[in-house]
DNA sequence: GATGAATGAGTCTTCATTCAT
DNA sequence: CATGAATGAAGACTCATTCAT
């Protein structure tokens, strides 16, 4: 096994155990348990218990920046009437999360409220998401489809409170199969749309 | 000072750190310092250290569960139309959580994801609130006000998401002040009703 | 209450549970709900927890010391044969041990291995028990009734260990009756009698 | 060092505390001190302090187990007359217990009337001394050497309460040599055989 | 004298981290 | 690189003792 694998080897262990017990009840034992490996093999990986930790939480947030990327280039926002552009948003967030339940958790749930430092890297992820959701509905007010006087900052934060629950409640409580989430996207989609779009008589 | 006094000054501070730097950054000398008390004082309160948690999450419990009595007893269900039911609901929620914030933050964020027994108490807390809502909305679909093919369980999760999200946001992040709340519950109001309500023409 | 029967309170308590839990395992708070009474009081009738057990094996010593003092004077030493003189010895010390089951429990068995000023205490019971029968053993040689080369100091440790086991046996673990004690007595005298006393002809 | 010997050192040096000063009056930072080791180390090897003390007790009662099968396969029972057999088996016994005075004088005085934990695997001792005993006269009266109508209870806690003082007295407090152990069984031989065994004409 | 809340020194135990092999 | 025994700082909890009322 190579540098490389035996790093993820730990990473994967400790997201799964993180998940199942949290941060400060997983003692590094319960890592190398779970590996299979020696005690003082994780650290000649990672500097600290906090190091993996913040690893995962890191590896998250670029996979999700790497994500959008990718799904932003895949669909031309011109050629998209609103609904069907919040509808892909909504669907490709969903679909992420859905993609590792036990990160999914972490962020969501069990990584909260933890150290300040993990706190920072959790919150970078919380606001980004806000502010995807304001970019997305300042430019719903640009294209006339979102009335002007939108408080977007609760209606960021309302759709974002939204959205990590469901995402909590479906695919860490309810263990939701991939196939559900378009069903549930255009759920959301039914929920937000009669208050956010103007109607076109 | 008597019992009651000593034992409520102990659950004042250590709500306090507790909330500022979660269960497991808050050491029991963190609280005697905070408290200006004695190692000892704290044991003769407290059996553990858990055990402030856990009564601090109680009282939380007990006292939202009494005020939701008392907010029922105010308002006659069937003197007020549907949006306005809702409307005293939510503000009542937000007032509530509003009252003590540190409590809010740690029911919200600081307490999620510490261990087994915590996780049931706020977990019995989330519960209950989906809950009401799902009760809520059955009886606006007795009353034809909320259409019979509504996902109950979605749209609970939905409305449970966005209170929680609100009231962290504004409460513990933007530290709104009481006089806020009206003005968000009423702009919560805005956001569901679209989707939820049966439209009279 | 006077002061001498808050005193003798305290010492009963203390003495039941140091007799059913040990020192180390009684704690103070115990002795106060077994007696009924303050934590403070405890502390006006003895300085330390260490003085509450020294005064019980001080008062047995004492208590001991005065019946065989008692003994000694019903009995005439020449009026009797070797034999009975032993057998009143035994009978007396079974007597007392056995007239306060929880002391006997304490000085044969709760009370050993404890500090070292405990230790002294209980070690005064066990020498002057066997200086009691190494001075009988020396009057019976006197008297030509016991053989002049017996090992003294092997042959009173030997009956002070089976007079130490017995009582523990039969009044501790056994319960035994008050009237039990003379066939036990008798028994003893049975046993050690053809081992010490010169056999006549 | 490797883990075995690691184990067998805490235990030994654990067993000279635990045997000078009392289980309670032995902390882990005399026991580490002694070995010269960290503070982490002995619970490397011990769950709890209590498990340090019940497994030299454990040992105790396994190694003297074997030494009694191994003495019994050594002699024949058939060749050998009563007396010369209870000679045997008084003499392996205080063989053994004189073997080690730490652990001696723990069964024998330290560890009495300590946890109820600890009481029961020091019972278990006791209590096999006294069936071994039992066994013997039973075995006794069969062979028509001992008279039918011997009281066992009773004659069996007579004979060990000797051999437990006894051993405690020579090898504890007086420290005697390997080399008394043969002198002292003679004597116990001496001091019992007139009252256990039916004299031949 | 009696009370019992408060005290804090003393202990056990945990667990992330190190380092010699 | 891998190992796992050893480390010791940190933290929870106990409990005899005090003292103001």
């Amino acid at each position: 096994m190579d540098a490389t694998e035996r790093k993820n080897q730990i990473l994967k262990c400790s997201k799964k155990l993180f998940s199942e017990h949290g941060y400060y009840n997983t003692q590094i034992a319960d890592i190398i348990r779970e590996a299979g490996i020696a005690r003082g093999t994780v650290y000649q990986y990672f500097k600290h218990k906090d190091h993996i930790f913040s690893t995962l939480i890191e590896n998250f947030y670029n996979d999700w920046q790497q994500s959008i990327s990718l799904n932003l280039g895949q669909h031309d926002l011109n050629s998209m009437n609103p609904r069907t552009y919040l509808y892909y948003r909504v669907k490709n967030t969903l679909e992420f999360l859905e993609s590792d339940r036990d990160l999914c958790n972490i962020v969501l749930r069990m990584g909260l409220g933890l150290q300040e430092d993990f706190e920072k890297l959790i919150l970078r992820f919380e606001q980004k998401i806000i502010n995807l959701i304001t970019e997305d509905l300042k430019l719903g007010i640009q294209f006339h489809n979102i009335p002007e006087d939108l408080d977007l900052e609760f209606t960021a934060n309302m759709i974002a409170g939204s959205l990590f629950r469901i995402s909590y409640h479906y695919f860490v409580v309810k263990d939701a199969r991939k196939k559900d989430v378009e069903d549930i996207s255009r759920k959301v989609l039914e929920m937000l749309s009669p208050a956010i779009f103007i109607k076109r008589s």
